[in-house]
RNA sequence: GGGCCGUUAGCUCAGUCGGUAGAGCAACCGGCUUUUAACCGGUUGGUCCAGGGUUCGAGUCCCUGACGGCCCA
């Protein structure tokens, strides 16, 4: 459909000619300028002071908007930096060179010199004396006010979006500067951080469904990693007694405004810690990223105000069924018959085989989560749905874990980490148990990882941050889309991964 | 996986009760030497997401499908 579009034909005419004319791609144009910077130097600037001081520039960037005037012209251009006005006259460039500028399309990307000067208006501007084309451009801008609209070309053509949308690149200077913050906070706390396999021959670290691959020389199937939780753990055992990993994993689920298949987490591990301190880490964390990256722990997530900076609420699982379905019964919180009764007059269906523990996490899910505004960390996860959490003390129907909660959804996960030997054997088994019976999103048993173990882990203490969630938060974007630069997609249309035409 | 909504010019969007396709921007031609989404006059540009159906006639109504958005699982 595109090769009859006219606009098209004439932007290719265009450079065709300009190639006949012996241009080809000149890579040789050094810019000594950028727009950004200029405005810092010389916005202040008087006029009169800039005329005196003739400040010669060289820049360049790409054409976003166009003002022809008969003989005199103003162009905005924009580079990584920003955007700075040009103005080219006759009197400046001479006829010949002004007139062979009237082919410039909006997009080309140009290379300038100049001197700086002020409008009647007081805008900084170049006067133009030179200007080279660098990039002839064969596909036109979108609309220059309304830019891109179109959640799925913007998603799919992410540098068109980026080009013509400035809050999407915003977006993603957030997410640039959140991930810096945590890695220099980390790393401030004398954490190393490291980088574990991608490819794992056993699926560990977290209840969900693995990509499969296959290594052709070891004829060896592999998971793509869901989790970097049990290798991580493999090195505090091994001395590095605080790491982190900062990095992405995959599951083979659905994908959602909150999910997408690949995704990135941190993850950071301390001995001799639990999940007190942990919980402690993870508040300084989030609200220390949250003053680096928006000026301020009070944010406005989807025109609801967050206060990062207040201390977070602690919950346990169990009051917080109470506190948020006012009519269940505390005393049978843990009777699987009554749950489930609770549950159908929730409109709930239970899972098959589902115990009292994972009841619990359900009904939590479904009725209380999204309704955890505030951060808050819900603590005494049940041991039944944390196969790697050591068991509490006191209670052992409970672990020591906790889930962070923020506009209602979930951001970290940590525990104090198990690290008997005999006692996550067990809980392997019943994992690799509930797997061979269709449970497709159970662990597997890992019996390197059970000699790790049996080697000595330091008591240690471990959390996981959804680093995209987080971003959605601080970005104040309802969807994990809007800040993956290149979110997963269907191919368009009827095309088959081959690119051909399929039925 | 289910429900609702969307898909019309390169982009942003109108399109009434079913009567044969519109605007702004962009592009092209002309005018204009300090504009600010510059302005003024003119011109070009359409597989109305795809396929089927109803009808004398479908962008519009019905069915199926593709992709996307939102909600739910």
């Amino acid at each position: 459909m595109d090769e009859h579009s006219q606009l098209l034909q004439q932007r290719a005419a265009k450079l065709h000619a300009l190639q006949t004319s012996g241009w080809n791609y000149p890579n040789d144009f050094k810019p000594d300028a950028q727009a950004a910077n200029l405005h810092a130097r010389f916005d202040g600037a008087e006029t009169r002071v800039l005329q005196e001081q003739a400040v010669a520039v060289r820049l360049a960037g790409r054409i976003m908007l166009k003002r022809v005037m008969g003989k005199a012209s103003f162009l905005t251009i924009q580079d990584g930096s920003g955007s700075l006005q040009l103005f080219l006259d006759t009197k400046t460039m001479g006829a010949a060179r002004y007139e062979a500028c009237k082919g410039l399309d909006l997009g080309d990307i140009i290379g300038v010199c100049g001197t700086l000067f002020k409008t009647r208006t007081g805008e900084l501007t170049v006067r133009a004396e030179e200007l080279i084309i660098l990039v002839k451009t064969l596909q036109p801008l979108p609309e220059k006010f309304h830019g891109l609209q179109d959640a799925e070309r913007r998603h799919r053509e992410r540098h068109l979006d980026l080009l013509v949308n400035p809050q999407t690149k915003a977006v993603f200077l957030m997410r640039s500067k959140a991930i810096n913050t945590l890695r220099a906070l980390l790393w401030a706390r004398d954490f190393l951080e490291v980088e574990t396999p991608m490819m794992q021959p056993i699926p560990g670290g977290a209840a969900a469904r693995p990509f499969i691959t296959h290594h052709n020389a070891l004829d060896m199937t592999l998971f793509l990693r869901i989790a970097p939780e049990l290798y991580l753990k493999r090195l505090v055992a091994g001395g590095f007694e605080r790491v982190f990993e900062l990095n992405r994993n995959f599951r083979n689920e659905g994908v959602s405004t909150r999910h997408n298949p690949e995704f990135t987490m941190l993850e950071y591990y301390q001995a001799y810690s639990d999940y007190h301190d942990m919980m402690a880490l993870t508040e300084t964390l989030i609200r220390e990223t949250a003053i680096a990256v928006c000026g301020s722990s009070c944010l406005s997530y989807q025109g609801e105000s967050l206060d990062l900076g207040q201390t977070f609420t602690r919950l346990p699982l169990e009051e917080a069924l109470c506190r948020y379905l006012p009519d269940i019964e505390a005393a049978r919180l843990r009777d699987t018959t009554y749950l489930h009764a609770v549950m159908a007059s929730q409109g709930l269906e239970p899972a098959a085989a589902a115990g009292a523990g994972e009841l619990q996490l359900t009904l939590f899910e479904k009725c209380i989560e999204h309704r955890l505004r505030h951060p808050t960390f819900i603590t005494g996860y049940p041991m039944e749905v944390s196969p790697l959490a050591r068991c509490n003390q006191d209670d052992p129907f409970l672990c020591d874990r906790f889930e962070l909660f923020i506009a209602g959804y979930e951001v970290a996960n940590g525990f104090s980490e198990l690290n008997d030997p005999e006692d996550q054997a067990r809980r392997f088994h019943a994992q690799a148990a509930a797997h061979a019976a269709g449970k497709e999103e159970a662990m597997h048993y890992d019996a390197d990882y059970i000699r790790a173990l049996e080697h000595g882990l330091p008591p240690t203490g471990g959390a996981g941050v959804g680093v995209d969630r987080l971003v959605m938060l601080l970005a104040d974007r309802p969807s994990i889309r809007e800040v993956i630069l290149f979110p997963l997609l269907r191919l368009e249309g009827h095309k088959t991964t081959d690119g051909a035409t399929g039925s």
